[in-house]
DNA sequence: AACGCGGGGGG
DNA sequence: CCCCCAGCGTT
């Protein structure tokens, strides 16, 4: 990695600052300094876009505007606002540290580092991004657009996926730093990596710091962070069944193991009298990011009577149509029971 | 250090 | 089809 000579580090922090007061995006997010909101919306943004996230987060500070509002609430509740997110333990970390705030905090939103990193579901990122921006704490939130941003500006080849990367970058950082300005700094550079230094045709004709980046004078942007290859795509195959009567289904609750957490299902298997009376089936595709789900959905219409005995299995839940929007699911399911209660009216 | 964990969007 | 994204927790 190329050097930077002390005075170019103050450069450099303010020639982003200024940009950033120029460029900022407004988000919902950003008009107070409240750690609370601070906290949900860097949650939200964990591994999603500005774009996906929004709409999300206004939605739940408009329903939990406090954290006691947040602990005092049901975790189901607290997953319905997050149905169709996806990381869905972000939900239920959120939902478990703001009743740690409440028990361990007395319900104020904790002013240091190491005890907002002791929240579940926050970590060094997290951590950083809401000590510097709610209060004013000199520590650089490592993100990927950190990395990218300071990996093309300096030319560094260290793999970002190891663990000396963070350190390398975070003190990097925090050299590049104007003190007196820690969210700002962090928050720039969010916006300079996102809508400026962009993974795929970064747009640096505008770019504040196309001067003196060692990777656009290479015109290398795209080759820069390095990061580890990916593992192979797998493909893994589930059945369920739509057991209905015309009037309600049949739903069970996921475990809290794998993937789609506590989220609902249907039923994913059947008595074997019930096999000849299956309508054809539903083959959905879902790709997730290392693996593809093929899904058939099976539908079984019975009596009313034939649900009811169903019903008193364990663990199985009877769900009228009409209150199918009181349960989380995955989107795949999601979609399917859209279809077919909307083909119904 | 490596992996599991979602979903949406872009080329 | 691949890639990407305001990461974290577990093993």
């Amino acid at each position: 990695m190329e050097g930077l000579e002390k005075p170019g580090y103050v450069v450099w922090g303010e020639k982003l600052l200024e940009w950033y007061r120029a460029n900022q995006r407004d988000l919902l997010w950003r008009e107070r300094k409240d750690p609370y909101r601070v906290w949900i919306s860097e949650v939200i943004l964990q591994q999603t876009q500005v774009r996906q996230g929004a709409p999300y987060f206004e939605r739940f500070v408009q329903r939990f505007p406090t954290v006691e509002s947040l602990a005092t609430a049901s975790a189901e509740e607290v997953l319905l606002y997050w149905k169709g997110l996806g990381y869905y333990s972000r939900a239920l970390n959120l939902h478990r540290a703001a009743q740690k705030i409440l028990a361990e905090f007395g319900g104020n939103f904790p002013t240091e580092y190491q005890q907002i990193l002791s929240l579940p579901g926050v970590g060094p990122y997290t951590a950083s991004a809401i000590s510097s921006i709610a209060f004013s704490q000199p520590v650089a939130a490592v993100d990927t657009n950190l990395y990218r941003v300071l990996a093309r500006f300096f030319l560094c080849s260290v793999d970002i996926s190891t663990s000396g990367a963070y350190r390398i970058f975070s003190e990097l950082a925090l050299k590049l730093m104007p003190k007196e300005w820690p969210g700002e700094f962090n928050q720039a550079m969010m916006d300079v990596g996102a809508s400026v230094c962009k993974p795929l045709a970064p747009l640096c004709h505008e770019c504040p710091l196309r001067e003196g980046c060692l990777a656009f004078s290479r015109g290398t942007m795209e080759e820069y962070p390095v990061k580890q290859r990916k593992t192979k795509v797998s493909t893994i195959s589930m059945q369920y069944y739509f057991v209905n009567d015309g009037l309600s289904y049949i739903i069970q609750q996921r475990s809290e193991k794998s993937i789609w957490k506590r989220l609902y299902e249907f039923p994913t298997e059947i008595e074997q009298k019930y096999q000849d009376r299956l309508l054809a089936p539903e083959i959905l595709q879902h790709r997730l990011s290392h693996r593809v789900l093929n899904i058939r959905i099976d539908a079984l219409v019975l009596s009313t009577w034939e649900l009811e005995q169903w019903s008193k299995k364990e663990e199985s839940i009877v769900v009228p149509y009409t209150e199918s929007a009181g349960y989380s699911y995955p989107r795949p399911l999601e979609r399917y029971l859209e279809k077919w209660l909307g083909s119904r009216s």
